[in-house]
DNA sequence: CGTTACCCCTGGAGGC
DNA sequence: TGCCTCCAGGGGTAAC
């Protein structure tokens, strides 16, 4: 579910009112998500101070290094996970996993297909865990521009659109911001990365950027399970061109149904991808 | 290289 | 009401 929009929106939403506070402890309802939730998971976290919260890609990071025997909470919502901040005493509902007490506020994580990640790293930058040691360039850094993007994908032969989404390449784009991306970027899916030319490229990098702003300004995403972590809704899906719209008309080739059949829904690497065969080239 | 198939899970939508 | 299939915002692996 949640993209790199919905990761940040859920960090912006907790990091006021975590950081600076200690977790008093860790409550795990279920064995197990991706990865097992042990009992060394639950001690390790009970009594950390959070000094800050940060995101790499589609992951959230709490920095819990300053206080004795610290580390870091490495957290991914994947498909259908979601934080809310909660009151002590709120009852937990089906599919919350995991609450982070602290004191008077509760870090709660909910997600039903349960393909989350929770995991606690010790010895120095997450950066070295397996987890993310091979993660690719982050889409909103001030290295990754149209030079660098053009001149890392001269050999590429794979199509544009799943090479988005290969986190060992750019990390953060999944399969909603990809679509989006393209279209923006009026794109063809299919092109192969290679045959993307420079210029191209630059529009590409600035649709990325400018599809990621907007949808962390409209909240994120809700289609089913995301949320800000104070409950309120995501209103970017209102602000979809493409993704989920097959059939529909192409909305920068307005009045043309007839002649461009409309937005385009195709399958590639076993994921649908949407788009306009008539404005994206 | 790159693609496909399959796995981890639950739930919603739609056909019958 | 049920049962069936397909689909879903992620990511990992193995096989071709």
């Amino acid at each position: 579910m949640p993209e790199l929009p919905e990761v940040e929106v859920s960090r912006l939403g907790v990091e006021p009112n975590l950081v600076g506070r200690r977790i008093v402890q860790a409550v795990l309802r279920t064995p197990r998500l991706r990865h097992a939730l042990t009992e060394h998971l639950a001690a390790s976290l009970a009594g950390k101070h959070v000094d800050a919260i940060l995101r790499r890609g589609k992951y959230l990071l709490f920095d819990c290094e300053s206080t004795g025997g610290g580390g870091w909470l490495i957290l991914h919502l994947g498909m259908s996970g979601s934080l809310r901040l909660v009151a002590p005493g709120n009852a937990p509902q089906k599919h919350d996993h995991v609450d982070l007490v602290f004191g008077e506020r509760v870090l709660r994580l909910r997600d039903p297909r349960r393909f989350g990640t929770l995991v606690w790293h010790e010895g120095g930058s997450p950066e070295t865990h397996p987890l993310l040691a091979h993660l690719g360039i982050e889409p909103l850094g001030a290295e990754f521009d149209g030079d660098w993007l053009y001149a890392q994908t001269r050999e590429r032969r794979a199509p544009i659109k799943p090479l988005l989404m290969d986190s060992r390449f750019i990390v953060g784009i999944g399969n909603i911001y990809a679509s989006e991306s393209l279209f923006r970027a009026r794109l063809s899916p299919l092109r192969t990365a290679g045959s993307v030319s420079s210029a191209e490229m630059k529009r590409l990098v600035a649709a990325i950027r400018a599809v990621f702003i907007a949808a962390i300004a409209a909240g994120g995403s809700s289609l089913r399970d995301h949320r800000h972590p104070s409950g309120e809704l995501g209103l970017f899906q209102h602000g979809f061109a493409v993704y989920g719209r097959p059939g529909e008309p192409c909305p920068g080739c307005r009045c043309e149904l007839a002649r461009t059949g409309g937005i385009r829904r195709i399958v590639q690497s076993g994921r649908s991808t949407f788009y306009c065969g008539h404005r994206q080239r």
